[in-house]
DNA sequence: TGACAACCGGAGTGATCACTCCGCATAATC
DNA sequence: GATTATGCGGAGTGATCACTCCGGTTGTCA
């Protein structure tokens, strides 16, 4: 049943062409840029034009704009959990949760269209980015334990309090953009009312 | 100075017919309405059905819909103004500031184009929500100088912090909407951060 | 009440967008 | 190199939206 030398793909299907992986690569990089620089409601074309492919090929990659932008989500909140994990092994767990905070809120305000992922991972409305929505949440949550244990959160407030916290401060930080000395003196004041008494 | 019987309209132009000017009401209502439950996208037409005329009739009193949606913004922003500077003669400095706060992230729960309004009256983008916007912000700058004073609010940031702060919470209570208890510990989190230590 | 200007309704217009379709190019396999 | 299915480009399609225009209506004032 199995031939000889093309490798099979992981399920039923066929294995794809080399050129079809590098288009796909190339549109779900464009589609990050521009939606960052432009906001979501930035045309497919322009989404082909960046990745100098026609919009024929955005579409069979991506059968709806709806699907290309969960791809981006996915992508970007992939990276975010990643990182997360990453501080878990930081020697001060207090310190790894705020520069995570941070870190998320400083992306939100060059990215365009990422508060509106968060914001999304949060509440979960997509079946697709229910997965990495969860792996991220999974990730904070652990780093939030860590710092509440070392006693450096304090032990009243959950997950759902801190992503709350994290999508407003992130949208805010994405609308009000340029000051960035405002914007680090707003986060010091949630990161005081974050600190145990 | 006054004219007998046709009452001069303050400028130089000509008093509106009655018609009209019920018409202008009744179309800024329905259009708080919709763009209310649907945000800002929706269309024009749904504000004429909405209001019970003809999308002719929107657009001769708004003759654009930027234009509507500024005064949408405009009437709310001016209605929060009043509440701030009623609150203004409250025993309790603190407790009316963080009244004040409460009150902006509650009302951003619920109506859906209302955090934008907020938003773009910290940055004031259009020139005519910069008059009522600046109205706002002196009136929250009273609201948070007395709280300062009482000692209720700690004195190392300003009125652009807040700001911030407050469209960064307004934006998040519109997405996370529903639990109403996760987004009452979220703001009791910013408040301890802004009491004064 | 009559006359006129102001105002109204809603079909029509042009632009934009997501998405489709098919003739052509090309990677994979022999 | 020949063959073939997979993938590509981009003009075309239908839907939607903001906005216009004009024949009919209505408020206003004498």
């Amino acid at each position: 049943m199995s031939p000889p030398k093309p490798a099979a793909a992981p399920d039923g299907g066929r294995r794809p062409r080399a050129d079809a992986l590098r288009n796909r690569a190339r549109v779900l990089e464009a589609a990050e840029a521009v939606f960052a620089e432009q906001g979501t409601t930035a045309s497919t074309e322009q989404v082909a034009r960046r990745a100098g492919v026609g919009v024929g090929t955005v579409f069979r990659h991506f059968p709806t704009k709806e699907v290309l932008l969960e791809a981006v989500f996915v992508a970007q909140l992939g990276r975010l959990a990643t990182e997360a994990d990453a501080l878990m092994s930081a020697e001060d767990p207090g310190a790894a949760f705020f520069a995570f905070f941070a870190r998320v809120v400083d992306h939100a305000a060059t990215k365009n269209a990422f508060a509106a992922a968060l914001a999304e991972a949060g509440v979960d409305v997509r079946a697709t980015t229910a997965e990495t929505g969860q792996e991220l949440r999974r990730a904070l949550g652990s780093l939030l334990d860590r710092a509440q244990e070392a006693g450096a959160v304090r032990r009243d407030i959950g997950l759902p309090e801190i992503l709350t916290l994290l999508v407003g401060a992130s949208q805010a930080a994405e609308h009000v953009g340029g000051d960035a000395d405002v914007r680090a003196r707003a986060l010091a004041v949630i990161f005081d009312g974050l600190r145990a008494p």
